[in-house]
DNA sequence: ATTTGATAAATTTGTTTAAAAAGTCAGGAA
DNA sequence: TTCCTGACTTTTTAAACAAATTTATCAAAT
């Protein structure tokens, strides 16, 4: 690990803060790798010495923004003290991550689908340490004896976290498919808590 | 009511009939208006005659639709005995009626959003049925002492189908945006049946 | 009051073109 | 050899336009 050079990797970083930047207020379509390049005072060719491709380096920097949440989800988890808990720190963590990253993500809604394979690759990690910080907390409340015990743990927090995911706001169900406006991210918030309090009650022994 | 003329309406029922046919199977934008008169023998024009436009025929079609569900659905749910089998006459009835009419919602998932208003008219009408029905055996189990006391049982009653909206399949979260997959609706059926066993006992006194 | 053929208007589909942005490369500097 | 750039090519996007399909209208017939 960490072969490579000490000066490339801090030049890859200024890169990755400069498009995280540019993306998080303009959003992917809307910034050219001109203007990356300009910000840095560096020429555009050089942006393809250290990334393959403007794709790929928005992939880079979610993946450094998806290592910084799983690192907060897991802090916060491993804090918690119960299940419920746990799943209100993991509803805590992602909407501060949605509330603070919000324009990043116009990506997804212009592409709605058809993302890069990459995308994928890293919400299915974040999805995998949910569900594997949130399990353990499960099986934990279930050694307790506070929770019933349950078939497969993974698939139940699976379900949970879908569930949570379906919260909406009540009025104005006829907008935007892909996902909340921003004024909306509280409205949801408050929901899921509310919402996961009834759930753990409904599992416990 | 019924002040019009006896064979315009059975006209009217046909054309509906002969409407529903083939967006059901081939859906709102793959059926012309020509082969709507074909099928039934008439001039395209009659059809104006009877119908403004040919979205105007869908939604009529479309309201049809939802009063056959928001009846089947009144019916199952008076005759539950609680809240969880309210529910569950609920997620049956909806599922069913997915299955039946999956293709004809093919408008949807084209259009996404900015649909006609009177569609959403409809979905609004079938949402507050739902919530009502459900809000009656949410109370009756709370005056039988079986459910705990709710602040707003229409608001925890809304929050609940939200949750339940967003059960997905676990495979492939990375697809069409709109609505699941015919053949993953059987799967959703199942884990909605899951969750809201474990959802009313969380709400039981 | 109903129905239709003919016709008009609107929408979709496909093509062209120009501008903008992505992406490449030979070669210079460190 | 590694890092970097200006100039270049390729791809994507957007606008404009025509052709074809479909929606929608209407005067006239039953």
């Amino acid at each position: 690990m960490s072969s490579g050079n000490e000066q490339q990797d801090i030049k890859r970083e200024r890169i990755l803060e400069a498009s995280y930047q540019r993306f998080l207020h303009y959003g992917y379509s809307k910034t050219t790798m001109n203007e990356i390049a300009g910000d840095l005072s560096m020429s555009k060719a050089l942006l393809y010495y250290y990334f393959p491709d403007k794709s790929q380096l928005y992939v880079a920097v979610m993946r450094k923004l998806s290592t910084d949440f799983i690192n907060m989800l897991i802090d916060r988890v491993r804090q918690s003290t119960d299940l419920l808990s746990a799943f209100q720190a993991q509803i805590a963590t992602h909407h501060e991550f949605m509330v603070n990253n919000y324009n990043f993500f116009d990506f997804f809604r212009l592409n709605e689908q058809n993302l890069p394979a990459e995308i994928w690759e890293i919400i299915g990690q974040i999805h995998h340490n949910e569900i594997e910080q949130l399990s353990n907390s499960l099986l934990r409340d279930v050694d307790k004896g506070l929770i019933k015990p349950v078939e497969d743990p993974a698939d139940m927090i699976d379900l949970i976290l879908d569930a949570l995911h379906g919260v909406k706001v009540r009025s104005m169900s006829h907008k935007k498919t892909g996902f909340p406006l921003k004024e909306h991210l509280d409205e949801i918030y408050q929901k899921r808590l509310l919402l996961i309090g009834i759930f753990v009650k409904g599992l416990s022994a």
